[in-house]
This record gives structure tokens, C-alpha cells and sequence, in this order.
DNA sequence: GTTTGGCATGTTGTATACAAAATGCAAGGC
DNA sequence: GCCTTGCATTTTGTATACAACATGCCAAAC
């Protein structure tokens, strides 16, 4: 039992109902702008509306939900505004990630983000986008793993999954995925070169680089 | 009634429940480690288990409170490595607003924060550390207000509060505390100078002084 | 025609009741 | 004496009931 975890994982119903709630927000199944109906919603999800409220906290709380005190729940509708500043936030995480990953890697950090670079291009040729989006996943989640901070970590999931159901949307076309594979594999050298500045400088263009694909997406939602 | 918000702002017990909370926790009334007896809380502070369980919901998603799935709630205990691995996303955060307020500042804005720092180290001079501390909260207020990210905001306050029970508990000593008075007045000369990256280093160091005495108030918790 | 007031209905917020899980203690077995 | 089992009690999770607020509709007044 060398630090073998056996603990039986333990969920309660605000949890799941929060994840579900999660999904058909991203899925655009309950669309930004939506207001929740408890009753109804309850009745559907199959449970009572307290679990639901306690979801409905959870969700809030990560920004994918605004509660208006009397007056529900509604998925919230992020702006061209809203998703520039999103960006301009993790883009300092992604970049502080990339300069604590270099202080830390390992040579076995790196046979194996090679590796997952290898199923990325992979996926790219044969032109298989959930699978690139999967290990796209893996290699980002990695990197933070090898940054070993988890505020940083749990910080930029909350702020990510604003975002996810937007990038979920906004399809990665011929050109700009080439450039996306192309800019992971420059990262990859630049984290085995343990160039610091050079990774951040690397993953804040290709956070960039998604942004406009997102806003791309969002044309004329503009506040000005 | 040019821009002028007359809204009736609403609250909820829920949310009340949870500032009221916010505070005895921060004031280390409720411990670090404490467990909270849902029965209990709600008989002290005079409001039924639901509204008390959305508020510990708030609680857990800011960091402050600990949710174990049939055991209950804890009052978040930090180590010294997880204050170090918050100061570190923080200090990021707060480089990102000085350059931000750099691209952003107006000469009113430099005005403003010409009075607070007059006023900062008026505090310093009458040993007035409350004010001190309401000061220097104004002045890192406004740096964010000029940096115009509200999700930067939000981010920085959410990791904030969670430190904010260690940093009520380590006060400033003579030499730390004139040390941190001239590090205020440099970052207004580099932000009047315009000068991003200088801004961004003196708030990084700072944070990383701050980080310094708060470790030192934790001497001996360290996971090593 | 427009505005206001009253009422019914629906929704949200909170309190209470019930169910499930955890904890503590005592008795029995080895 | 230590460990295990069973039971009572306590605590947490969820469902349901009640209270408060919001919304919509209709009639009366201007």
C-alpha cells in the first residue's frame, strides 16, 4: 500500500447536480442569458431544490451562474469585454506556469510532454479535433502539474471553465490549427532549453492566439 | 441622474451569514483547524441550517472554508506552503495590475494616489497602524480600479481573503514597516514614470515581503 | 388612452421534518 | 487488556412546508 490512495471518493447531489448543470452550460443546452427555473429544474434533474441551490452556489461562485437576490439564477452571457479581461488574466497565469515549470522539469517530465506532443500532431493529421482537444488537455494539465502550485492550478481551472463553453464553440479552422501544433512543439523546446521567459513569452501568444478564435466566434456582442 | 445608481442593493442570509462568518474567521475566533457544528452556528447567529450551509458554499469556494462530504466543515489551516504557493499567484496578479494601471493611469489618478501615499505616510509617522492598513487597502484599490480588470479584481480579492486572517495577525515592525512605506512611495514614481516593468518588480518585492512576515508569524508549520 | 391599485399566481428564500451517515460508548469475545 | 460488534445519539444531507417577494392581469379612476 506505498501511497496507494484507496479512499472511497465521496459526492453529494449540490456536487453532481453542479457538474451536470456544468455540462449543459457549456453544451449552450442552457444558453448565456438563460434564467434557471428551480422548480423546474429540480423536477428534471430528479432531486429537491435544496441540493439545486447549493449547486446553483457552486456554479455562481465559478462565474458561470449569476444569482440576483429574489429574482433566479441566470446563466451568465460574458461579453467581447468579460472574455478579453478572462484572457488577459490567464494569460499571466499560463505565463507564471510556464516559468515555474522550467525551474522544476524533470527529464521525465519531458520523455513524457514529448510523447503527448507526438499524439498531438497525431490527432492533428488525422485531423481528429476531440482527440487533439483531449491531449491539447493533457499537456496543459501537465505543465501546471510540473509548476506545482495549486492555487495557481485550481485559480486558472476557475477561470478556464468561463471560457469553456465559448472555446467549445469556436472550432479551430486549417490554418490556425496548424499554427496551434506548431506553437506547442515551440513550447516544448523552449521548456527543455528551460528558457523561461522564452515559454512565457510562447504560451501568452498562444493564449492570444485563442482569444481572437473566440471573439471571432462572439461578433457583435461588443459593449461599445 | 447622469450615471447615477440608485439601485437598492439586496442581500440574502446566505450572504450575510457568510460575511459574518468571514469575519470570525479572520479574527481567528474561529480557528484554524476548527470544525463547525451546523447546529450550533445557526442557533448562534440566529438563522436556520440553510441559509448557514449556502453560506458555508460562499465560504469554501473563496478558500476560507473546508467541505468534507457527511463530516461536515473546517476552517481552512494554511501552511506555510500553501501561503507561499498563494503569494506567488498573487504577486503574478499584482504585476499584471501595475502593468496594466501603467497603459491605464491618468494624471487625476496620480493625483488621488498622491494624497493617499501623503496620507499612508501620515499613518506610518503617527504609529497609526489601523489606518495604516485602511490606507494602503485605498491605495491597492485604486491601482486595480486604473487597471480596469474587473476578473483580475475579483481574483486577487478571492486569493486575498484567504490570507487575510494570517496577515490581520502579523503586524509590521518599525524597520518593515519603513521599509514598506518607501516601497509605497516608489511604486507611485514608477507609475507616474509609466514605467511598466519597474512597477511590476517593486510590487512583486513587495508582496514578497509581505509573504516574508506572514511566514515568520508561522514559524514551525512548515510540511517538510 | 394611460395610470394606478388590487388580487391571484408563480417563484424564491427560509424553516422544519425526515433520512442517511458518522461518532461514541458499552458489552462481549478472545 | 485489546479488539470487535451492536446500539444509541449526534450530525449532515435532502425533501417538504411555509413565508416573502415578484410578476402579470384586470378593473377602476383620471
Amino acid at each position: 500500500m506505498d501511497g496507494f490512495n484507496i479512499a472511497i471518493a465521496r459526492s453529494t447531489l449540490p456536487q453532481v447536480a453542479a457538474e451536470r448543470l456544468r455540462t449543459l452550460i457549456i453544451e449552450g443546452i442552457l444558453a448565456p442569458g438563460a434564467r434557471l427555473n428551480e422548480r423546474e429544474l429540480s423536477e428534471q434533474l430528479g432531486l429537491s431544490r435544496t441540493p439545486l441551490r447549493e449547486a446553483f452556489r457552486l456554479l455562481a461562485s465559478e462565474g458561470l451562474l449569476l444569482q440576483l437576490p429574489n429574482r433566479g439564477v441566470q446563466v451568465v452571457a460574458l461579453s467581447r469585454e468579460d472574455v478579453r479581461h478572462a484572457f488577459e488574466v490567464m494569460a499571466s497565469l499560463e505565463g507564471l506556469a510556464g516559468e515555474l515549470a522550467v525551474a522544476r522539469v524533470t527529464d521525465a517530465d519531458l520523455d513524457d510532454l514529448s510523447a503527448l506532443q507526438g499524439e498531438l500532431e497525431k490527432a492533428h493529421k488525422r485531423r481528429d479535433l476531440p482527440a487533439y482537444y483531449r491531449v491539447n488537455r493533457a499537456i496543459h494539465d501537465r505543465l501546471n502539474a510540473i509548476a506545482a502550485n495549486p492555487v495557481l492550478a485550481q485559480t486558472y481551472r476557475t477561470l478556464n471553465a468561463r471560457l469553456h463553453a465559448l472555446r467549445f464553440r469556436s472550432n479551430l479552422n486549417g490554418a490556425k490549427w496548424d499554427r496551434a501544433v506548431a506553437e506547442h512543439r515551440s513550447m516544448l523546446t523552449a521548456l527543455a532549453a528551460r528558457d523561461g521567459a522564452g515559454l512565457r513569452d510562447l504560451l501568452v501568444r498562444h493564449l492570444h492566439a485563442k482569444l481572437q478564435a473566440v471573439l471571432e466566434t462572439m461578433k457583435g456582442q461588443d459593449k461599445e
